[in-house]
DNA sequence: TCTGGGGTCCTCGTGCCG
DNA sequence: TCTGCGGCACGAGGACCC
């Protein structure tokens, strides 16, 4: 659910020729909003939005919602006052990646080359399924219509000869449609647009490229780049100017390593108590833990995020001697973050924990450390949270929490108790 | 109106090192 | 011994995406 600008000038025929146009955007139109229509067809027709409660925004909403002018990413009490007859429901993960799933496996069965983007879009490469298919523009059409039988939802397809101009022809051809871009037509449809809907332009850029005079994409292709240079910094400003004249050479990856993994909350109040606030991070540490282990990967950099009351956002990171993938290690060079941390006594808004730097935990070289009561607590706690994580496969992520983290929402904690 | 949670990538400042 | 400089790594923060 892109809240980039758009143009009606744009959705338009701009020919019938596919030839070279081998990449196909796929995006799931209000992708969340339309999974609930499916489990709840008695809601079909009706504005309903896709969000949590408190302190949450809208994740997905019904065209019928948005023409109330409730858009995703916009606070909750926002979209409620804008459309107070909507029927707000919380959002189910599970049937999102089931669905999710299904259609990225019925892409696979189209072209292996499939670059899954999120949960609800994904280029296709089909340039090797001419022969077998027809042509890009056919395999669109029959895609569309699969998605839409077998899962009873629409979706959206952009063809071009590039990522960057297919992905802007499917999010002007929602919803429900589809829209090729000839090879040739490629600049002039481009140059039809506002600079905000080239990907990577949001209200920054936007903001500061207006102060240069350019609003539109053909302002932007005929900028001297060395002045876009020095506005929106080099590589950006040459990778505006590339895309500004169609100009992408990204291919379609079906390969995507992981740089990241993190989690974080926001609290419903603001939280005051320090030591809770270190209770949230140990639990945001178990699960950024959980993640690398499932996914056989450690890290070497721990980073945190504070928000406090004010909207004001702070990270603090510090690299870890050896890499690592257990609660534990992670936990304690974040609250050593914490503690570090100068937030003026502001009351906490949110907290969150990150580790970066991954790689495969079989690749790694597990530097011994000279801390040997250190390696020992690491080892022990090792296997104890893998006896967590054999435990939670089994019967769920919330089958079994720390002792720590349980019922003791009053109580402070010590530093170093990790328990 | 009052701003989530999961990420990626880039820039800039700073310190270290040769 | 001191200083300047370029390269590099690291940490912090910003912008962007869905």
């Amino acid at each position: 659910m892109s809240n980039a600008p758009r143009s009606a000038e744009v959705r338009r025929s701009w020919g019938t020729d596919d030839t070279g146009c081998h990449v196909l955007h796929v995006d799931m139109d209000a992708f969340f909003a339309s999974v609930e229509l499916v489990r709840r067809p008695e809601l079909r027709g009706l504005p309903v939005i896709v969000g949590g409660s408190g302190r949450s925004v809208v994740l997905s909403a019904t065209y019928e919602a948005r023409a109330f002018g409730v858009r995703s990413a916009m606070p909750m009490a926002r979209a409620r006052a804008l459309c107070p007859q909507a029927v707000v429901v919380p959002p189910g993960r599970a049937a999102y990646t089931d669905v999710s799933r299904a259609v990225m496996d019925l892409f696979r069965e189209v072209t292996p080359v499939v670059e899954q983007v999120s949960v609800d879009e994904a280029f296709l490469d089909v340039s090797g399924a001419r022969r077998r298919l027809g042509g890009p523009a056919e395999i669109g059409a029959r895609l569309r219509d699969r998605v839409q039988r077998e899962q009873g939802i629409t979706c959206s397809v952009g063809i071009a000869s590039t990522k960057h101009v297919a992905k802007l022809a499917s999010t002007h051809a929602k919803p429900d449609g589809m829209l090729l871009v000839p090879h040739d037509a490629t600049v002039p449809f481009l140059h039809a647009l506002p600079v905000g809907a080239l990907w990577g332009v949001g209200e920054r850029t936007a903001e500061r490229l207006r102060a240069l005079g350019i609003d539109t994409v053909a302002q932007l292709a005929e900028t001297d780049l060395a002045r876009l240079v020095s506005v929106v910094g080099a590589a950006h400003g040459r990778h505006l100017h590339d895309l500004a004249w169609g100009r992408d050479g990204r291919a379609v990856e079906t390969e995507r390593t992981e740089r990241s993994v993190g989690a974080e909350r926001t609290y419903e109040v603001d939280e005051r108590d320090r030591s809770r606030v270190g209770l949230t991070v140990l639990e945001l540490a178990d699960r950024c833990a959980a993640r690398l282990r499932s996914g056989g990967l450690v890290g070497r950099v721990v980073s945190l995020k504070v928000r406090t009351d004010d909207f004001r956002t702070f990270t603090r990171s510090r690299s870890l001697a050896s890499p690592a993938d257990t609660a534990h290690e992670i936990a304690v060079v974040a609250r050593e973050l914490l503690a570090a941390a100068e937030l003026g006594g502001r009351p906490v808004r949110l907290v969150g924990v990150r580790v970066e730097g991954l790689e495969p935990r079989a690749a790694a070289a597990l530097q011994p450390t000279l801390d040997d009561a250190f390696a020992e607590v690491t080892v022990t706690a090792r296997a104890a949270e893998e006896a967590l994580d054999a435990v939670r496969a089994r019967f769920g992520a919330s089958a079994v929490r720390r002792a720590s983290t349980v019922g003791r929402s009053t109580t402070t904690t010590r530093g170093g108790d990790l328990s």
